[in-house]
DNA sequence: GTATCTGCAAAACATTTGCAATTCT
DNA sequence: AGAATTGCAAATGTTTTGCAGATAC
């Protein structure tokens, strides 16, 4: 995806696709590895030398409320973001801290007795050892 | 379940049973309401008017070490906590703010391809409308 | 030229830490 | 008395906010 892609994505929900946003979106989208604020900084400030980490603040939350992005609390202090993909989970390995997209589908969530909940969002954590730190 | 009971289990835990750390289990124990830091204090001070919040924080960073409970992330800036239960979803209400336990049980987490992740944890969150606010 | 966007500095929180006072045995 | 526990005050770290300067159309 080229940035003439994401502009449009970006106008799309009603955001004007100014540099740093076009930046964040686009780190973010490439990437795919749940970044801190910290992380996207340090990464995008190397070529915005005058972006502050209020501008990603800024900008993580203008693309939540566009609902283009969700943010993640793995069980740390500070939280994470990624793009919005439906129907997968994040996996955190326990001893290299790597965090993995894992795919499910057709899960029953709500037994018998609970169809009254109205479910508009799902978020799966699970923790545990990975297969190359297992070896 | 009365206090005596309480009190062993906090020793079956190597956790010596003073006072404060009672009182801040027995809350889990009969409430069931994932509170947050605050919610417990405010509840516990009327009774015990010298606790503090750093003893209700370290009081629950020793029960999590001990395995006796675990913190939640609900997508909020403060954590909740609540006594180890397993095989249960947390469904918060978009409109009252109501966090409901959900059973789950026999769900196929990992799709094929992904067997060699060793799962220790799992936290499934919900977010949608309770049927309460549905009506 | 006006509205929007950016970014510095300060504020606002939740949580942790240092350490002295208290409590328990 | 000695060891563990408690709690005040200060520190820490993340996220938000106020506002002035910069940018865009």
């Amino acid at each position: 995806m080229d940035s003439q892609m994401i502009a449009e994505q970006l106008l799309n929900h009603g955001i004007k696709p100014s540099y740093p946003r076009l930046q964040i979106y686009k780190y973010l989208y490439m990437k795919r590895n749940h970044p801190t604020v910290d992380i996207i900084y340090n990464s995008l400030v190397k070529e915005m030398p005058t972006l502050s980490k209020t501008t990603v603040y800024n900008t993580l939350n203008l693309f939540i409320d566009a609902h283009l992005v969700t943010s993640l609390n793995l069980d740390e202090n500070e939280k994470r973001y990624e793009i919005i993909i439906h129907d997968h989970s994040h996996f955190k390995c326990e001893n290299c801290g790597n965090i993995y997209d894992i795919p499910y589908e057709n899960i029953q969530l709500l037994p018998e007795g609970f169809e009254d909940f109205q479910v508009n969002e799902v978020q799966i954590f699970l923790g545990g050892i990975c297969p190359h730190c297992k070896k």
